[in-house]
RNA sequence: GCGCCUGUAGCUCAGUGGAUCAGAGCACCGGACUUCGGAUCCGGGUGUCGGGGGUUCGAAUCCCUCCAGGCGCGCCA
């Protein structure tokens, strides 16, 4: 990266002040300290303005507190000591103490050479090679379709674990399935499909207070009695029973999950049964674990996790005084799978807005076992709202009104959805109007990209249809780019390896959308000002393809982080 | 009561220590085409960046406080 060299020159301007007679002690010294860290707070950044240059840092207002000089008296000396090279054209000090850098126009063209030399390395750095990283999302309950309350972590987690690729770490995807016989809402939807099947069967059942009532649930009853029969019917109405209808309709849960994660494109790595702990013994044997290191302890006839002493707010308990685990415990034993057996450098928990309150705890435990702070991250998504008719839709799953992810899918298209979920922060509660959305299917901000590289692709097409011969790329003479929108342009193909370094960095996905729209614009723009496939200049149209390819490249490579189609045509 | 997230243009939201940084999209109004796709381009913004205080050379951005909204706070998951 262009950033990288800048900083190698700015580094040796540092060093060489460093070890200048003639000025004060203390600043050379400190220089020397500061040339070695090189402090993330000092940033290489493209101007907001082009006027300040090409890229512009904001070094010497840093360091001026730290060295007790002016800012623009030392910006002044860092200028005057970088090295010769042959990538600026002229530096300049400007406002309170920026040092602008101007480029030789030709660092543009390199940038679209290295482009479309390999395009799908572009963007990509080795930043975190060598590390496994577990990115574990959605993860719902297996007791119903994924819907409008839950799928927010789905694109997010996807495009998340794709970032991070792109960026050097191995990733893996891992869906967690809470099926262990303790969880109570297992329980809760099994009485509740257990009761449906009794109603289908013509016998008079009480529907549980706090059961599921979508009407999925009376799908599967009637599932049941066509495979089955009337073979359940004399099944007990308790724990067991719930258990057992649990387990009649388990794989048709998952299998809808994995249809539904499929319909918005996202492909699992690992699906982790949580009874895989339980059938191995892991919970119990952790517990143990922990009672014999006097990590946990017995009182009230229940057994707890001291997690206060690990910074959780007050003990929590493993074991029940039923003798059942609580899902802590088995947490814990997965998160020894996750960390210990299986190795994970790091592992992001995606979640949903009602696991808040439950980072602390799982980090506390965490802490228990031993796996360090650094390790692991919690994303909570905020709340999405539903809107139609400007009414918010309660999204409960144990009321009849749920609206599936496939609903939406199916409504405005997957690429839309993705678009959609991943355009906002995570941070920011997200209005999901669906009246707008059907209606503005059509002037959607992802038509406006995705008609860009169909554009591009059009303009390829009418090459070939005019016989136009493309040459290989070391004929091509790119320095005939010189137009204004083709300076941007080309500007913006730069700026994407840094958007994608620090994208991932600050596990902020939602930038790319945005990134894309520009991109978008940025070539529109270009396409109306300059013509591509011009007769009468065939050198520049030559160098003009190659930077619509690399445009595409781009757009291609942003979209796929996103997980939406590039189409040739629409 | 405590914790997390949010408060920026009519609406939905970017920007979270930099300079023309008061922004984008949508909506609305007005323009552009006998030429590579008009799902396009160009022009049009009087906003207490929720209020107040503080830190800084510099604050929408960091700290404190208040106000408003959302979500959590179980031997549920």
């Amino acid at each position: 990266m262009i950033q990288e060299q800048l900083r190698q020159l700015i580094h040796e301007a540092l060093t060489k002040m460093s070890s200048d007679n003639g000025s004060d002690v203390s600043a050379p010294l400190t220089a020397t300290k500061i040339a070695g860290d090189f402090p993330r707070s000092i940033e290489i950044e493209t101007p907001n303005n082009p006027e300040h240059g090409d890229f512009s840092t904001n070094i010497a207002l840093v360091l001026s507190g730290l060295l007790d000089a002016p800012p623009r008296q030392l910006a002044e000396r860092i200028v005057a000591n970088i090295p010769p090279n042959d990538i600026i054209e002229r530096v300049e000090v400007a406002g309170p103490g920026f040092i602008n850098f101007y480029l030789l126009p030709l660092w543009l063209h390199k940038v679209l050479e290295q482009c479309l030399t390999k395009p799908d390395r572009y963007g990509c750095s080795d930043y975190g090679t060598g590390q496994k990283v577990q990115v574990e999302f959605v993860s719902a309950n297996p007791v119903g379709p994924i819907h409008i309350g839950n799928a927010r972590g789905g694109p997010f987690g996807d495009a998340l674990a794709n970032l991070l690729a792109t960026i050097g770490y191995e990733v893996q995807r891992e869906y967690y399935v809470n099926d262990g016989p303790e969880n109570t809402q297992l329980k809760i939807f099994g009485a509740s499909v257990q009761a449906r099947y009794l109603q289908e069967l013509g016998i008079e059942t009480e529907f549980p207070a706090d059961g599921y009532q979508a009407d999925y649930v009376v799908d599967l009853a009637q599932r049941i009695v066509k495979q089955d029969g009337d073979a359940h019917a004399d099944v007990p109405a308790d724990e067991s029973g719930a258990l057992h209808f649990f387990s009649l309709v388990e794989e048709w849960m998952v299998e809808g999950l994995h249809e539904d994660c499929a319909a918005m494109g996202i492909e699992f790595d690992r699906w982790f049964r949580e009874t895989e702990l339980y059938e191995q013994d892991q919970v119990r044997q952790q517990v143990n674990g922990l009672l014999q290191s006097g990590t946990a302890y017995e009182k009230d006839d229940a057994v707890w996790l001291r997690a206060a002493e690990f910074g959780d707010e007050e003990d929590r308990v493993l074991i029940r005084r039923s003798g059942s685990p609580t899902y802590i415990a088995s947490d814990l034993a997965y998160a020894v799978d996750k960390f210990i057996k299986r190795e994970f450098d790091k592992v992001i928990y995606v979640w949903g807005p009602d696991h808040a309150g439950y980072v602390a705890r799982l980090q506390a435990a965490l802490a228990a076992i031993g796996v360090k702070k650094d390790q692991s991250e919690f994303i909570i998504y905020q709340t999405v709202r539903f809107l139609e008719g400007g009414e918010p839709l309660a999204l409960s799953k144990r009321q009849g009104n749920i609206i599936t992810i496939r609903e939406i899918i199916d409504d405005i298209g997957r690429d839309a959805t993705r678009f959609f979920f991943l355009m906002r922060s995570v941070d920011a509660h997200l209005d999901f109007d669906l009246d707008l959305a059907r209606q503005q299917s059509q002037e959607n901000p992802v038509y406006y990209v995705q008609y860009a590289h169909a554009r591009i692709c059009s303009i390829q097409r009418e090459a070939a249809k005019r016989g136009f011969e493309v040459l290989p790329l070391q004929q091509v003479d790119l320095s005939l780019l010189t137009h204004p929108d083709e300076l941007t342009l080309l500007r913006k193909i730069a700026d994407y390896p840094q958007l994608i370094q620090q994208a991932a960095l600050d596990r902020a996905p939602h930038r790319l959308p945005h990134f894309a729209g520009e991109l978008a614009q940025t070539f529109h723009q270009f396409y109306s000002t300059c013509r591509v496939l011009d007769p009468d200049q065939p050198a520049l149209s030559q160098a003009r393809l190659k930077l619509v390819q690399g445009t595409q490249m781009v757009l291609q490579n942003l979209l796929g982080l996103l997980g939406i189609t590039a189409p040739e045509q629409m």
